[in-house]
DNA sequence: CCGGTGAAGGTCAGAATAAGTCAAAGGATC
DNA sequence: GATCCTTTGACTTATTCTGACCTTCACCGG
């Protein structure tokens, strides 16, 4: 325990971390080459530590392009999800949601103060005027997904919001 | 926007949105020649910048004519942003959507200003883990559904945020 | 007229560049 | 020694850039 010694990919962490500390707008652009020449490691070493760090649950987003010009951007997002129940959004909505089970998510969510009656009304309509023309498990499969991506979106903006003031 | 821009395209993009920003009435008229010339490149690099930028997607129309006197003309196309988010989310997006074409009009709304850089990732992020795992027409349709779910969200909540201060 | 000619722009496929994926091997931890 | 995390490298995919070849058009000489 105490100090373990750090290995490469936590070294890579490291070394982003302090290069997003520094930048201006909390976002920052390497080449995947160059860092893995730096670190001397093969360039998949990289998406490694990416794809285990620099995740959305952690608060960053990660955009890349390929070929002539190609990079890696990652940008810290307002949402820091460990304080913020994204993963809780996760576990109660499950794959498949019925209406009224839709309906009992809300209520708890509205119950816990992590929306508040507009945003109830808000989502219902939405997750339902998306999913209306579907009927049985198509539609509880829909209603999951629009449910989560819905909830996600107005967690992550309402933070922002809160944060403009 | 500091968009640091690494390659040949992205310069030549740059620089025709420059010239119809500069434009009376969101059109310009250039010579694929000498548009070449002018960023030492080979005329058909124009074609490219243009078929992969100046999309109906994003928001352009392009009309060219060959022969003695020829020339390639950028419009830009107008979207009513004073409608209820709604219909104006049902007027971009469509029923069945590619990633490219999320992608397009994503990019399109943030050039707009109607989103800005991190919502942009933001709702790619999201819509692309809520399609992940599916391929072909059911992952487009559920884009689809996402997709305009969140934007209305977002619309939504941003103009309660606004309507707040 | 009318067919030729040169001046545009268009298309397409291949090379170059850079990132992504995946599975298997290697280490650490319990 | 089982399990989980890390590291590697062979293979895949995406994007840009180029050049050879094609099409369209105005104009000109006969």
């Amino acid at each position: 325990m105490g100090d373990n010694v750090a290995n490469l990919a936590d070294y890579i962490e490291q070394h982003l971390r302090r290069l997003l500390d520094l930048a201006e707008g909390g976002a920052i652009e390497i080449q995947r080459r160059d860092l893995a020449d730096k670190f001397n490691c093969v360039p998949s070493q990289i998406n490694y530590v990416i794809s285990t760090r620099f995740t959305a649950e952690r608060g960053f987003v990660v955009e890349s392009r390929r070929g002539e010009g190609g990079y890696i951007r990652i940008f810290r997002t307002h949402l820091d999800t460990s304080t913020h129940p994204f993963g809780f959004v996760n576990s109660v909505v499950g794959d498949s949601v019925s209406d009224q089970e839709m309906g009992d998510v809300l209520f708890r969510l509205k119950d816990l103060g992590i929306i508040d009656r507009r945003d109830e009304l808000l989502i219902k309509g939405i997750v339902r005027q998306q999913s209306e023309d579907l009927r049985g498990r198509s539609a509880s499969l829909v209603r999951a997904r629009i449910l989560r991506a819905v909830l996600a979106t107005l967690l992550s903006v309402r933070r922002e919001c809160e944060e403009d003031m």
